[in-house]
DNA sequence: TAGGATTGCAA
DNA sequence: TATTGCAATCCTA
């Protein structure tokens, strides 16, 4: 339960740089009084929290509590705290209603396919060794190939292949340098697919494994106070980056099983939830007409640009990208990069966007002179973000103050919606004494445990209330939902 | 042994 | 030359 304080206070003494003051941090500010850190009592995590020593947790926990307790009656009289408590709203409406959804979520855990992951180890392991002596015997040397250092030594000080992109300290080779060089140089190749597999042996398969608990499920942390865009964050495990893409990886997700063999997986996701809140709050009537009529919204922006219908995977590909810059506000270079085209293509067709939903640049024009009055925005759900620097004389970060401002509103807005989603969706299994269980939250999706006599209504009923979070909105949102077996399946 | 640097996974 | 995270490994100080 510490953490949940840990929660609350936070949410009291939240600094003006948008960043939390950690209970340690203050206790050593305040009082001048260092706490005992998780570390010390698991020895660095080589044990879990259940394993420690009885008396050790609970002096631990004990002090978390008391020092919060402490910290909250100084605060209480430093007159700057109740300035910043101006937005009850958030706390009482979200935040704390929250903390109980997730620690039933995080005391519930997920149940692991354990000898799955096994499995996949040893084979991970076995296609790493083929790996490893096709790179020794192509780079006539044995070394360090988990090393950067020793990778760079090898191919551009020994084997002379063309450098890229420097580093700090050498040259870089990430997978896109190695991939560029793979066109010419098997090798390159190889270390990419062998860093591939190393990275899903060590921070998935055997992490994973080391985290399960001796009921067989994984019980996660969420944290409410770490992003600064108000998401959450996962530790211990991390569940929110577990592979999705290959097939290999995709396995890692079939670990993760139904409570019982008889109930369901069902992931509900938000589906572009970005863009519809872009329609939302420019209010464009192009961009809200396309939702309206239910259709693909990037084949829309490619029938606006290029004033046809007929649309190729790739060309998809390309509208997908441009509505994405809109939204992240990147800049034409990165465009380039992400698809195959020039500067010039990507300034014509972001200029075409603009043209076709003429509100959106207004509303973005809106939003930067409106912070640049009150040095500070805010989401649909008056949370405030400040960004004095959008007044800098320096030209460059003014323009990434810009960039700021613009994502910010609808970024943090998403965060909250899936969290007011989260509270609804747990208060109705509660009033309807529905057995089915919330498992995961990533970001824009939720996980649940479904019980096979409730399925049919909750099918119905928890996508429902995702959708209609924002009533007065002219548009829904979307969900979509996937019911399997297991994890991978969901997508 | 602590922590920076590099890398890579998710939304 | 997009953002937010978590975590692994190597390697220097």
């Amino acid at each position: 339960m510490a953490r949940f304080y840990d929660t609350i206070l936070a949410q009291y003494i939240k600094n003006p740089g948008q960043r939390w003051l950690w209970l340690d941090t203050l206790a050593d500010k305040e009082f001048n009084y260092t706490m005992i850190s998780y570390d010390d009592i698991t020895s660095k995590k080589t044990l879990k929290f259940e394993e420690v020593e009885l008396t050790e947790a609970a002096i631990y926990s004990g002090e978390d509590v008391y020092m919060t307790y402490e910290i909250y009656k100084h605060q209480q009289q430093n007159p700057y705290i109740t300035q910043e408590l101006k937005k009850w709203w958030i706390l009482e409406s979200i935040e704390f209603p929250l903390m109980y959804v997730l620690s039933d979520m995080e005391m519930h855990g997920i149940k692991i396919q354990r000898d799955q992951l096994k499995w996949l180890w040893m084979r991970l392991e076995a296609a790493l060794s083929d790996l490893e002596k096709d790179i020794y015997s192509l780079a006539w040397e044995i070394f360090n190939i988990n090393s950067p250092k020793q990778v760079w030594e090898v191919l551009f000080e020994k084997l002379w292949y063309p450098t890229a992109k420097k580093t700090k300290t050498g040259f870089s080779v990430n997978s896109e340098v190695l991939d560029n060089l793979a066109k010419s140089y098997p090798i390159a190749s190889k270390i990419v697919q062998f860093r591939h597999y190393s990275k899903l042996r060590s921070t998935y398969v055997e992490w994973l494994l080391n985290v399960t608990s001796n009921d067989n499920r994984i019980h996660t942390s969420y944290n409410q106070i770490i992003a600064s865009t108000w998401r959450l964050s996962s530790t211990n495990p991390n569940l929110q980056n577990i592979p999705t893409w290959d097939d290999v990886a995709g396995e890692i997700r079939s670990a993760f099983i139904a409570d019982s063999p008889w109930d369901l997986l069902v992931a509900f996701d938000y589906s572009q939830v970005e863009v519809r809140l872009l329609a939302i709050m420019s209010k464009d009537e192009n961009l809200l007409k396309a939702f309206k009529e239910g259709r693909d919204i990037h084949q829309v922006t490619w029938e606006f640009i290029f004033k046809t219908s007929n649309i190729t995977s790739t060309q998809r590909k390309v509208a997908k990208a441009v509505n994405f810059w809109v939204i992240y506000w990147i800049s034409p270079f990165w465009l380039t990069k992400m698809i195959d085209i020039s500067q010039k293509e990507a300034r014509e067709y972001i200029d075409a966007f603009y043209e076709n939903y003429p509100r959106v640049r207004e509303f973005y024009d809106a939003t930067i002179q409106e912070c640049k009055k009150k040095s500070y925005v805010e989401t649909l759900f008056w949370r405030r973000r400040y960004i004095p620097a959008i007044n800098d004389k320096n030209k460059m970060i003014a323009s990434w103050a810009e960039r700021e401002a613009i994502n910010m509103p609808i970024q943090w807005s998403s965060a909250d919606i899936i969290k007011i989603a989260m509270i609804q969706i747990s208060a109705m299994l509660k009033d309807w004494n529905y057995k089915s269980t919330m498992l995961l939250q990533v970001h824009d999706e939720l996980v649940f445990n479904i019980v096979p006599n409730e399925y049919d209504e909750l099918i119905i009923k928890i996508p429902k209330i995702m959708e209609s979070i924002l009533p007065e909105a002219p548009i829904e949102l979307k969900v979509d939902s996937g019911e399997w077996k297991n994890w991978k399946e969901c997508k």
